[in-house]
DNA sequence: CGCTTTATAACGCCCCCCGATATACCTTCG
DNA sequence: CGAAGGTATATCGGGGGGCGTTATAAAGCG
């Protein structure tokens, strides 16, 4: 897990940085962060958790029942804390990359003026 | 190829943003681009070039023998300058959520003071 | 002659996506 | 009041695609 966050995963990090929240919730949770652009389902969901907590990144908080229904809740270990905030940065200079160069860029799809060595094959 | 770009897919759009590049070129642009994080190998690079031809995102600008050996430069299509600003604003509002998040979280990894059932809401 | 540059090819891994399943309340309706 | 169905929550297994890696080919250059 030394790989960059996939998105998926980068949310629920983000989603478990303020307060613990319970698997299922997670699921509204990351919704509304994403402005609904990502809907977890549960395979997704479950296998990203176990993999978090794998990693060390995520741990379980606690366990509670309610209405005869399992809610496990998990939080963002000092890992989790530090990792997501790298990554955060990580992204944030790529935005500022891409950004700086889509202002460069070409205005051109338009071939570039032909040079002597080789047309398109 | 709908799925949200992944960084090495990311950084190779943007650096073809400014103008076109040919394959190898672009490992040395992409080490640049991003402060020597992300060191493409041949494999990833064509392959990942490949992939974004056949969706259409870059396509071949023209192709130059320099010192016999083949230099084929590649240019983002319209199609992949628009995917590029896309991704580019999906990726700042993630980076925008989780600095809100990370500002307000709770300053423990510390288990939460037991609460017999379930208070917090 | 070997190193560098450029491109190709094959293979495995891992994360994600999805669908199906289990369970125990709660609601609704006969 | 009892049975059927719905909802909230967690688990399991299968499959795909991008990425990483390593090996290979070919042609100049020092």
């Amino acid at each position: 897990m030394d790989t960059p966050l996939r998105e998926p995963t980068f949310l629920i990090l983000t989603a478990l940085a303020v307060e613990p929240m319970h698997g299922y919730g997670l699921i509204g949770e990351v919704a509304a962060l994403s402005d609904n652009r990502v809907s977890l389902r549960p395979g997704t969901l479950y296998g990203a958790l176990d993999r978090l907590v794998d990693a060390g990144l995520v741990e379980v908080d606690r366990e509670e029942v309610v209405d005869g229904r399992l809610r496990r809740y998990y939080r963002l270990s000092p890992a989790g804390d530090a990792t997501l905030t790298a990554e955060t940065e990580r992204l944030r200079r790529n935005v500022e990359a891409a950004t700086t160069r889509l202002a460069e860029r070409t205005r051109a799809a338009r071939p570039i003026t032909p040079r002597v060595a080789g047309g398109l094959a």
